[in-house]
DNA sequence: CGGGATCCTAGACGATACTG
DNA sequence: CAGTATCGTCTAGGATCCCG
């Protein structure tokens, strides 16, 4: 997926960015605020470093979010949304409050 | 996934439910109104038949939509969004939303 | 028309090892 | 610590055929 050359259907457009499960939950984890590599495996639960790097690296290309590099020893990487990242924050947020209503009438 | 034993995080529920691209444009085009199994087909593009009918089955099967076989010949098969399925709208309008904005500034 | 059954493939994902 | 590289697995999805 280029960033150019959309999708016609705007919901389409989205979906082409964060369309996928762990992207949703990577945005979740990265809207309170900028978390090292190793926060995010560790709260994006499930997810392997591979996967996490390769999804990190399409929303950095998508300019959902940036990438800052420390020269430190151990290495230092953080990972900040983007303003256009932040801007999907009503999209989480209404996940949130719909799966939040479902458990609590399907789970309770 | 059944429809009990749901994740702790309400994102991660609602992942559970509608987390992959099929599922959003099926909830996109029956947000409209009932729709038969053909005109689904057409309007999802890309979608084969046999993806189709397994995630209208998995949708079905957790409360989103419901089946309904008319004993015609030839065979009529409606879709329509349940309330909890209908809920889902500020969603995919959040998703319309964004997807429009990002369009404009990334392809304008 | 709306599927079910079957077979097959690509790509997503996991596991492990190695490194600047 | 935050990766890259390699290999193996597995399943979502595609293609095709058939049927009530």
């Amino acid at each position: 997926m280029t960033i150019k050359n959309l999708p016609p259907c705007p919901v389409e457009v989205t979906l082409s960015l964060i369309g996928n499960r762990w992207k949703c939950l990577i945005l979740r984890d990265l809207l309170s605020g900028t978390k090292r590599f190793g926060e995010l495996k560790k709260s994006v639960e499930g997810i392997t470093q591979k996967v996490l790097t390769s999804n990190l690296r399409e929303m950095e290309a998508n300019n959902l979010l940036v990438r800052r590099v420390y020269a430190e020893v151990p290495p230092r990487v953080e990972y900040t949304l983007t303003k256009t990242g932040m801007s999907l924050r009503p999209i989480l947020e209404a996940m949130f409050v719909w799966g939040s209503e479902y458990k609590e009438k399907n789970q309770a």
